[in-house]
DNA sequence: AAAAATTATATGACTTGTCACGTATTATTT
DNA sequence: AAATAATACGTGACAAGTCATATAATTTTT
């Protein structure tokens, strides 16, 4: 323990390369990395945001689908669609029409403008996907993702199944 | 491509095992599921936040530090730490001191108060990390460290410099 | 037919991240 | 010694996520 009030530059070493292998530590950052890579590369491709790049990009290759589904596509909470949707179609991106068989829901198309910048950003971050490629091997994406699913999979795991089941060991 | 306003559940289907394989397009979820459940676990461990919780373990480990080493330490923007600390030096969980040598430089330390804080919930994240081990092996935490870095490298890398690499290619 | 339960979306509120800029201080250069 | 550059932190503003709640609509149960 460093002498109180005195600042020890080899304990603060120590401690970053002790976070370095921990798991939960490293993937804010990983996460804002990637959050602000893509953002730049969508700056470079019409300028629309990493929420609104996802959205046309899943209505134009899966056609029109309800805020629902966007939602568990993009693995996220409906409300963050539901926030984003009105300025798309503000924006004149998008259209939003309640469909007539089920008056609770909501059907969100592209327009031809939303696939013009659609069209913009998909070669932009084509190649950012291509660049990922040159920097890691298939194999090694491959990897990750299954490691990713795995983590993915015991994060979803209750903290009190966590706390539970070592009360019970 | 779906016909114009209706849906294809397939097509939807499709879209969502497609991006599933897609790195960027996974990275969000499983940083929001990662927060989600430390948020859960503090919760039982004392009720601090998952930034207070980080800090305090910092300055439990490694001793008094200045807000630069803290954000060096959690890899985050020295603002989300400039604006945490007065909340937590209100709660009296830690003193934050201009240092006499360097007037530039907060030296934050913690109290025993924050202390004791930190010995609450401290139990309980290493439940978490303990069963993180029981669920994935030291080889795949390993391996996904490893996979996790070079990734953090590659989104390092300005989107100019990629977008100018292909162009030249 | 009516009541209860469930589902879909919108919105309030919040957390956690960042970038940009300003101010104060220290270090370096002239 | 003075000017310039760099560094540390505080703050404004914003993006992207969530949880909780309310309202409306549909489905299921009684």
């Amino acid at each position: 323990m460093a002498d109180k009030g005195k600042l020890s530059p080899e304990a603060i070493r120590e401690r970053r390369a002790h976070e370095e292998l921990n798991v939960f530590s490293r993937l804010p950052a990983v996460y804002a990395a990637s959050r602000k890579q893509g953002q730049q590369f969508l700056q470079r491709g019409g300028g629309i945001s990493i929420v609104e790049w996802r959205t046309l990009w899943d209505l134009c290759e899966a056609g029109p689908m309800t805020i629902r589904d966007l939602a568990a596509i993009q693995r996220a909470d409906h409300s963050l669609l539901s926030r984003a949707l009105p300025d798309m179609r503000d924006k004149g991106f998008v259209t939003m029409t309640r469909d007539e068989a089920d008056k609770r829901q909501t059907v969100v198309e592209v327009t031809s403008k939303g696939r013009a910048a659609y069209e913009v950003a998909a070669p932009v971050m084509a190649r950012r996907r291509a660049a990922l490629r040159e920097s890691m091997t298939e194999d090694e994406i491959r990897a990750f993702i299954t490691l990713l699913t795995k983590l993915e999979d015991f994060l979803h795991t209750p903290a009190d199944q966590l706390l539970e089941r070592e009360t019970h060991q």
